[in-house]
DNA sequence: TCTGGGGTCCTAGGACCC
DNA sequence: TCTGGGGTCCTAGGACCC
């Protein structure tokens, strides 16, 4: 199915994104920074994280370092600002909130972008843009936001329309590519470089130039089975959203994070084991309160050090470490316990760190529900059937801790899987579930 | 001197089990 | 006792996103 058939034109995505988002919240609350030059600066104020509309025209990209800039920054009068999370993560909010108004269906997909899902609602409005533009003005009106609304057959279509809105002052910030001709889309994305399509990034992008592919056209009219074989599915599902073939749904609901990081650059290096204990330990403590507040635990939290790599002349170091709980947990001073005691297995004297952080794994969402499984062995057979019955019951339950009783003592028993990984442990408290003797 | 901080998914390959 | 294939779990690494 190609696009040219009307349904698959038909626009059932939108995607709404503020311009330079960062630089657009300083612009609300401090109206002087309006047609100047502004960069927003991460932590330590060590890259440019945000650029607004003149900073880009400099030729500064995304995340340059801020000491490699001063001289341009001197010149063209950059403003250069720290950054504020806080008020980023409230106007974000408002925004979604503004926009929900337009369709109850918002997946909120970073920051500053969400999908909405038009699902006929665009019944309310005579075509797309106009939804468009009154999502613009409202937005403008009341956060002092200015945003661009892309509209799609799928949610890669909607990426790319948005795309287009931001960089063509012809679409006037909203572009749905449902009301153009198949002929004006060709030309279109003809003049697009593949790098801009959703899910193409540097590498790929290398390998598709390689074999001729160089435009979203290109890319458009190649084979999703050819694609498929170079790629992966994931590049197969990319050639068929270009397609209008949707294949990516939208997601309310965000899932519980897999993974929950945290970690930073110092300021200065570092070098001593206190020094990196301190900062370990403060970065655990956030970490785990991001696990408890998605009501979640951790089974393992992994620790990592790293030198500085820019600094050619001294000596590298990096490592990391896989510290496994004994039980499931989401208790600070257990995870830093282990995050500590990780750290000190990896720290070597003699070098200047330069980034440390830790990372929780094996997160599990804390089940309400009980289930118990008695099951009796001989000694001989309980280390296999016994595993295979705690399996069958995590598998059964959705439970992670388990606890299993002796017949003899009565003591509850752990026990690891010999020759697994050693971020598998099987541990086991709570609930009794299996008698061995 | 000074170089972000988060996340996701997929794949290949090893080890193990039956 | 020997052999082997399939399924599954795990990890590491690579790609991507903002």
């Amino acid at each position: 199915m190609r696009s040219d058939s009307p349904s698959a034109n038909r626009p059932v995505f939108a995607l709404v994104d503020v311009n330079n988002f960062y630089v657009s919240c300083e612009r609300a609350f401090n109206p002087k920074l309006e047609n100047r030059p502004v960069v927003v600066l991460s932590n330590n104020d060590g890259c440019a994280v945000a650029r607004s509309n003149e900073v880009k025209a400099l030729g500064i990209k995304m995340a340059a370092p801020w000491f490699q800039l001063k001289d341009l920054a001197k010149k063209h009068h950059i403003v250069a600002l720290s950054s504020n999370y806080t008020l980023y993560g409230d106007m974000s909010d408002r925004v979604m909130t503004i926009l929900r108004d337009f369709s109850p269906d918002v997946e909120i997909y970073s920051i500053d972008e969400c999908f909405l899902s038009l699902n006929g609602l665009n019944i309310l409005w005579s075509s797309a843009t106009e939804m468009g533009q009154s999502m613009r003005q409202r937005v403008r009106q009341w956060l002092g936001l200015p945003v661009c609304v892309g509209f799609g057959a799928s949610k890669t279509l909607a990426k790319l329309a948005n795309h287009i809105a931001k960089k063509q002052p012809a679409f006037n910030g909203v572009c749905d590519l449902g009301s153009l001709s198949s002929e004006q889309i060709d030309a279109l994305l003809a003049n697009i470089a593949v790098r801009e399509v959703w899910g193409v990034g540097s590498r790929i992008s290398l390998k598709l130039e390689a074999a001729g592919i160089k435009t979203v056209q290109a890319l458009r009219n190649t084979p999703t089975s050819w694609l498929r074989s170079k790629f992966g599915v994931v590049m197969e599902r990319t050639g068929n959203e270009l397609n209008g073939i949707s294949c990516l749904a939208l997601e309310e609901v965000t899932p519980p994070r897999k993974q929950i990081i945290s970690s930073r650059s110092f300021g200065q290096l570092v070098y001593t084991l206190p020094e990196l204990k301190e900062s370990v330990a403060s970065y655990v403590s956030s970490a785990a309160e991001k696990l408890r507040g998605q009501q979640s635990t951790c089974d393992a939290i992994q620790v990592f050090v790293e030198t500085n790599p820019h600094r050619e002349q001294d000596p590298q170091y990096s490592n990391s470490i896989t510290v496994p709980l004994p039980n499931a947990s989401g208790d600070t001073r257990l995870l830093i316990r282990a995050a500590l005691f990780g750290l000190e297995r990896i720290y070597r004297p003699g070098f200047a760190y330069k980034k440390t952080g830790v990372m929780l794994t094996g997160i599990s969402s804390v089940v309400m529900s009980q289930g118990s499984l008695f099951t009796e062995y001989g000694a001989d057979e309980k280390s296999t059937k016994l595993m295979n019955a705690i399996d069958q019951l995590n598998r059964r339950y959705g439970r992670n801790t388990v606890s299993v009783f002796s017949a003899g003592n009565r003591k509850p028993w752990t026990m690891r899987r010999g020759n697994m990984s050693p971020n598998y442990t099987t541990s086991w408290h709570d609930v009794p579930v299996a008698y061995a003797y």
